[in-house]
DNA sequence: CTGGAACTGAACCGTTCGGTCCACTATCTA
DNA sequence: TAGATAGTGGACCGAACGGTTCAGTTCCAG
């Protein structure tokens, strides 16, 4: 009754598992990451992979839902409900630039992008876990700044929709696409500065 | 010396394979197409099209090159220089929509995310294709309008590039994440006019 | 009508890949 | 120590795929 409180999962070696498939599909894609490859960036035989993941797909869509989990948490992280929203807003640009200038959050997009049409739920977990979450805090954010007067917003989930979108500006585009590899801090600034600058423009308190 | 005009190309079933391979690479993407697929649907034997094309990837970048300069003329179609902006806005709006909306422009933004790592040209090509051309005639326009002191824009570029943006706020990402399939006038209505609306506030012509 | 070029259809090759199998070993528990 | 459970490693299978080849057929210009 004591079971030490991880290892729920059978077996010793499910995390290597997890975590080799993760850098390979990472890495590769989908169909570009075959299976002998996962094992031996596991560090595991083929035998005991699938001992744990019947099939290719299955421990695919694993590392994605736990991969998805581990942004949902980020995505929702702190967020001052009491700063004034210049500051509020400036800091979520950089915070989500951050996730999605970075490899990490480069191949993850792409490989939802990717594969989102063979794996339908994968989308849906992906946008709820990721976009989803930011929506919902910048709408808590939107309703607290209003209360305050210092925000006038008519459509709010527009507003919440609007805001990252404008962040992304050019940059996720061209990321992408390959046509850049990387930015450099001035260039973000000037467009998380142009983000926050049309959101107050348009949203900021009526100085009437 | 009198050639039909056409016809420049060798072999008389060039534009079959094109054809064929455009409808199979955009259904199943480049690794997902199978050269007996493409030849089946093209209505040509295998041995034409690799008559044609020493390989699979050359004929893949040469079915993106066609639809890439295709897309280039859509993109820089009409655009009244002289009309207000409100209405400029909400048109172009309209047009981009239209095709990132559309399942073309869906199949065509997901194949070049997924190959552009394979493809670097591929990338390239399509970003000077669409997004470069429609920030052109977007920054002409704009010219124009603030020479009418219609609009007051500082940094042309970045309003060119946050209007796109702004015009695809969540719908865009939904779609391609698969979480919704298609969406309602009212919806699309719904969000070109917060683009424009928002873009106004933020560089409509000062009314001092 | 004829000759050559374009095209066909199917067999074939080499490779890769997902998945299975099995005899053997390491690890842990009782 | 004994026995069960987890893990190993490599051989193997069947299917799919990209690409080649070739004997035969269709098409078209001269």
């Amino acid at each position: 009754m004591n079971a030490p409180v991880t290892a729920i999962k059978r077996g010793r070696k499910f995390d290597q598992v997890l975590a080799g498939a993760r850098d390979v599909f990472l890495r590769d894609g989908y169909e570009g990451a075959s299976v002998d490859e996962i094992a031996r960036t596991a560090g595991v035989s083929k035998a005991t992979l699938y001992s744990y993941f019947p099939d290719k797909s299955i421990l695919f869509l694993e590392v994605a839902k736990t991969e998805c989990r581990r942004q949902a948490d980020d995505a929702t992280a702190e967020m001052d409900m009491d700063a004034p929203p210049q500051e509020v807003l400036t800091r979520t640009a950089q915070h989500m630039l951050c996730f999605f200038l970075s490899d990490f959050g480069q191949q993850v997009y792409r490989i939802v992008v990717a594969e989102s049409g063979r794996f339908p739920s994968l989308g849906r977990e992906f946008y709820e876990a990721v976009p989803m979450a930011v929506r919902g805090t910048m709408m808590a954010y939107f309703r607290a700044a209003m209360s305050r007067g210092e925000l006038a917003i008519d459509d709010l989930e527009l507003a919440a929709d609007q805001f990252p979108e404008l962040c992304k500006a050019s940059l996720h585009g061209q990321l992408i696409l390959g046509v850049r590899t990387e930015f450099t801090d001035d260039e973000i600034g000037r467009v998380i500065r142009g983000a926050v600058e049309m959101f107050l423009a348009r949203y900021g308190a009526a100085r009437a």
